[in-house]
DNA sequence: CTTTTTTTGTGATTTGTTTCACATCAATTC
DNA sequence: GAATTGATGTGAAACAAATCACAAAAAAAG
C-alpha cells in the first residue's frame, strides 16, 4: 500500500528551533560567538549534527572562528519568515483561547493575533486587548488582514466544521488544539497540539524509567523526548 | 563527538497515539472491527506501517479478521499505563495554568491534577475546583499523593528553579510550557511544549507551500506535520 | 613566513526506519 | 472439504538519518 500523505517536518527543522532557543539564552548571557560544540553541549545533539543541520539550511560559519550569534539568529529569522509580520486569527475564546490570546510571546515574535472569534455572543466583547468577533465576520477579517494561519481552540465537536470554514476563506495552516484528526485537503497544513498526549507520553516514559530499577539500563534514559 | 542524550520518543509510539485517536473516533461511529488499512486510510500512514507498529508493541490481530477495536483500545491503555490513576501537580496558575486546570480531558483519561501551586498569594484560593496551594506545601502534597509527574506553567525566569525543586521532591517527569531548555539530570523526563514553535512551524510550511506556485511540487505537500 | 592548532563543511560509512514481498493463516466460496 | 480470497506478520530490501573521518581553511604560535 502506498502512502499518500507524508511526514515532512524534518528533524533538522525541529532542531533549528532548539538551537535558536539555545542561542537566545546564550545571547542574554552576553555570549557573542558560538561553536558547533557549544550548541551541541547545550542541546544534547552532536556537534556533527549541528553542522550538518546548518549546512542543510545553508548556514555557513567561519573556519576556526565558529558562528557569530547575531548572524546565526538573523539567518534563523529568515528561515522562519519572521522579517514580515504574520497575521493570525484565533477561533474559540474559551479557557484555552483566552490564555493564548493573552500570550505576549506570539506578538514578540511577529505573530499577531489580529482578531479572535467565538460563536457565543457572551464572549464577543473586548478581552485581553484583542477584539472578539462573531463568526459572521470571519471572512471579512481574514480578507482584510490577509490572514493565512489560524489557531483553532473550539470544542472537538465543532473543530472539523470550523476548520472547513477557515479553509474555505483561504486559511492555509491551522494549529489545532482540539483532539480530533481533521480531514482536510493535502495542501493545508495542520499542526495538531494534543496536550493529553504530551502528558501521557511523559507518564509512559516515567513508568518505563521506574521499571529499569537501579537505573541499570542506561540505554533507556534520555533527557528530552523531542529534539 | 559522542551524543550524550538521545531522542527516544519513537515515531512508532507517536503513531500509536494517532491510531488511538482514530480508533476512539471510529468507535463513536459504531465501528467494532478495523483492518490495518482502515487505520491507514484515516491517518495517512501505510497499512504496512500500522502492522509493523503493532508488532513492535506486540499487538496481534486475527488473520483475515483484522483487529477488534475494543481489544485494540484496551491494549493501548496498557501501553500508556492508564489502568491505574496518575496523580499530577500543576505549578503556576496564570493564564495557561488556569486553562489547563479547567481541562476535563486530563481527568477523563485518569490523569488527575490533584493540586495546583502558585507563588502569588492572590491566586491561592479555590478556582476551577482544584485547590491552589502556596509553594511551601509542594513537598507535602507530592508525598501524600505519590506524584511523579508535574505540569510546569510558570514564567521562563522561574522555570529552572521550580523544576529543580520539583525534582528534588521526587518528580520524575515534567511537561514544560515555559520556552526554556531546562537543565536536568538525564534520569528525568522533560517534555517541552513550545506553542510559539508550533505556530512558527505552521507559518514556515505555509510560506513554503505558497512558493511552490500552482502546487506543482507535490513532493512538498503533506497533511499533518507530525505523526 | 612556516608550522601548529582549531574548527568548519561534507563525502563515506554506519545505523535506524520504512516499504516491499510473501509465507501464513482463517474465513468464504464452490 | 478443496480452492479461493483477503487479511496478518515479519524477514529482506530500499531508503533516510546520524555519525564518522578527514580535507580545507583560518587563526595563532613559533
Ligand atoms: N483548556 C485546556 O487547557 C485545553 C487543553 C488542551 C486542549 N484543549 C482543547 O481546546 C479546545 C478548547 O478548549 P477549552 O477548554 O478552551 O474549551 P471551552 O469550552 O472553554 O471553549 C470553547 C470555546 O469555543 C466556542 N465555540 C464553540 N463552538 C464554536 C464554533 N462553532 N465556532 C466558534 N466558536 C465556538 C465556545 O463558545 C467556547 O468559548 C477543545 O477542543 C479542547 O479539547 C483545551
Ligand atoms: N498563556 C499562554 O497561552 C502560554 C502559551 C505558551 C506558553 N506559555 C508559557 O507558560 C508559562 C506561563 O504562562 P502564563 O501566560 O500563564 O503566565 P502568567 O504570568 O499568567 O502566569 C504565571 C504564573 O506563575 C506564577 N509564578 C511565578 N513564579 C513562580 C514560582 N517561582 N513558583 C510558583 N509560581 C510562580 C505566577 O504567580 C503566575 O500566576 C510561561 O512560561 C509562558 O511562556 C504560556
Amino acid at each position: 500500500m502506498k502512502q499518500i500523505t507524508k511526514k515532512v517536518i524534518k528533524n533538522s527543522l525541529k532542531r533549528i528551533f532548539l538551537y535558536r532557543a539555545c542561542l537566545v539564552k546564550l545571547k542574554l548571557m552576553g555570549v557573542e560567538k558560538v561553536f558547533s560544540y557549544t550548541l551541541a553541549n547545550e542541546t544534547g545533539v552532536t556537534s556533527d549534527q549541528v553542522r550538518k543541520d546548518f549546512s542543510e539550511f545553508n548556514i555557513k560559519g567561519n573556519k576556526r572562528g565558529g558562528y557569530d550569534i547575531n548572524v546565526l539568529l538573523e539567518k534563523m529569522e529568515k528561515i522562519f519568515h519572521r522579517s514580515k509580520d504574520n497575521n493570525i486569527v484565533l477561533i474559540g475564546m474559551g479557557n484555552m483561547g483566552l490564555a493564548l490570546s493573552k500570550y505576549s510571546k506570539f506578538a514578540q515574535r511577529n505573530m499577531n493575533i489580529v482578531a479572535t472569534f467565538d460563536i457565543d455572543p457572551f464572549k464577543q466583547k473586548l478581552r485581553s486587548g484583542i477584539p472578539v468577533y462573531s463568526m459572521s465576520r470571519l471572512k471579512e477579517i481574514i480578507d482584510r488582514f490577509g490572514v493565512k494561519v489560524a489557531i483553532l481552540a473550539v470544542p472537538e465537536i465543532s473543530a472539523q466544521e470550523v476548520a472547513d470554514e477557515l479553509i474555505r476563506y483561504g486559511i492555509m495552516g491551522i494549529v489545532n488544539f482540539a483532539p480530533v484528526l481533521l480531514k482536510v485537503s493535502p495542501d493545508v497544513i495542520i499542526n495538531n497540539v494534543n496536550l493529553c498526549d504530551e502528558l501521557e507520553s511523559v507518564i509512559y516514559y516515567v513508568h518505563k524509567l521506574m521499571k529499569v530499577d537501579g537505573l541499570k539500563n542506561l540505554e533507556l534514559l534520555y533527557r528530552d523526548m523531542k529534539y
